[in-house]
DNA sequence: CCCCCTATGGCTGATACCGTACAGACCTGG
DNA sequence: CCAGGTCTGTACGGTATCAGCCATAGGGGG
């Protein structure tokens, strides 16, 4: 089977499990750790959806309509400039929400989101996520604890990105990516050298490198993952505190990274 | 007289101040915009404070024990890795607020914030912060906003450290310390590199060159800008994105940055 | 089976910035 | 007036990464 096939779980298997109840069996940190009384301010508003690859979640100054939980896959925050230059400041799956701006008032702002590989999850329209915030102190708190974590993950790239070499940056955004989708994700070495900041020419160099080694393995447009502790040694300590501080502030995050296997299609 | 006698409004002259209320005649975008409502939550808390260059405010890891709303100067949020290089992510003056984690209940984060420009402001314990932002929403909206803001703004330090060159990225540094204190300030080389995450000697090259066309002039440890529309053609977009962003959203942003004159301490 | 598109691999020379080092210039305190 | 610290100016070789370009290879559609 080729690797493409492990794809999607679909909104249809996504949307069965509402059955079972959003916080016993969501993948999403934020929805797991809803107490009944959260739960029953949010779950009425929540809308599953599949994520499919390159998918725009929001523009630049463009009002960001709903809010979104992600159970699989993973989104990426990219700053564009005008000069049409491009850069990643950062990444959310499974651990939070995306759509930030929602929850500080600010409607929009000016990066571009989209899904950088591809999953499912749930979205929420922007008013009804405000309302709920502002309803409840104690989930306000667990989001806006999230939004710290995504915060420090992004002043974590600032400094990344001035200090630490290609390689470095590489290997600390396989592990990245690792935590929320497991070992094998699908992703090209052009998209990588977006996220990455850099020329696709040296993503080649380095991911030839990092296969070399043993630390991953890829064919065109997938990477897997063979070596995460090998690898680790390899990324800069960016990845090791970013981590941490997500396992301190988000609910449960005792036990991120999830390590259950990944759904996949029936059949 | 030597530049460096320019320096602090005293604690003592910004106490007086307060009998002629905050609200009035703050220079702080969020204190100036408070409603009498929000006032009576955040006043009986706010206990004025100098601020000395290099003065530390919080340090990694540490719970954050006040926030800070700057009146004069400006205040540095550093990056600073294991292995001792460091990197400037943020930086806040007077538009806004200094210990975002106490709003977002996360208490404290990796960075470690210190005084880059010297001057004054008002302080808050953390506890009475976050109470007053549970009671109030529309003053936690404004308090949000601004978060917004600076979280925008570390964003696009994330890219522009990424893709600019040290003549960009120098000038757009400058022109933020302008938006915030003014033609002139203390601010040595050396400091200047830290910020930018750079050789003091590239620094000292770059200084040159914008000094040689006209439009800085500085002598040792204090720089004073000469032709800022100048110095915004040499700065990168990541300016003008990070402060047209911040008009909208802070309070009264429209009339950022200030542009009254530097008060100076008395004889 | 062939074609074409996408993805990866590998050149070449250019350059921005680094690490290190040292010298001069200014300021302050004894 | 000297001593010592701090700040700035400058040089040198080294290197990570760039910009541009072309070659190869896999894989799906006709």
């Amino acid at each position: 089977m080729p690797l493409t096939a492990i794809r999607l779980l679909d909104s249809e298997s996504a949307a069965c499990r509402t059955a079972g109840g959003i916080a016993m069996d969501s993948r999403n940190f934020i929805l797991r750790s809803l107490s009944p009384a959260e739960e029953a301010l949010v779950r009425p508003h929540l809308e599953p959806i599949t994520l499919p690859q390159k998918m725009t979640v929001f523009r630049p100054d463009e009002d960001i309509s709903h809010a979104y939980f992600i159970e699989w896959g993973c989104a990426s925050l990219i700053n564009i400039l005008p000069d049409g230059d491009a850069v990643e400041v950062g990444t959310i799956g499974n651990e939070g929400m995306v759509g930030i701006p929602v929850l500080l008032e600010a409607d929009r702002m000016p990066c571009h989101c989209d899904i950088q590989i591809p999953g499912n999850g749930w979205r929420m329209r922007a008013a009804a996520l405000r309302s709920a915030a502002n309803q409840s102190q104690s989930l306000r708190t667990k989001l806006l604890r999230f939004t710290q974590a995504h915060f420090n993950q992004v002043a974590q790239s600032a400094a990344c990105n001035r200090l630490h070499s290609i390689e470095e940056r590489c290997a600390r955004w396989l592990l990245m990516c690792r935590d929320r989708v497991g070992d094998e994700f699908p992703l090209t070495q052009e998209y990588l050298a977006v996220m990455l900041g850099v020329r696709r020419a040296g993503v080649t160099v380095t991911a030839r490198l990092l296969q070399g080694a043993g630390l991953i393995a890829y064919t065109r447009g997938n990477i897997r993952i063979l070596d995460p502790a090998g690898l680790e040694e390899v990324a800069c300590d960016c990845y090791r505190i970013t981590r941490d501080e997500f396992r301190r502030l988000i609910p449960g995050g005792d036990s991120y990274p999830l390590v259950d296997s990944k759904p996949r299609s029936p059949g």
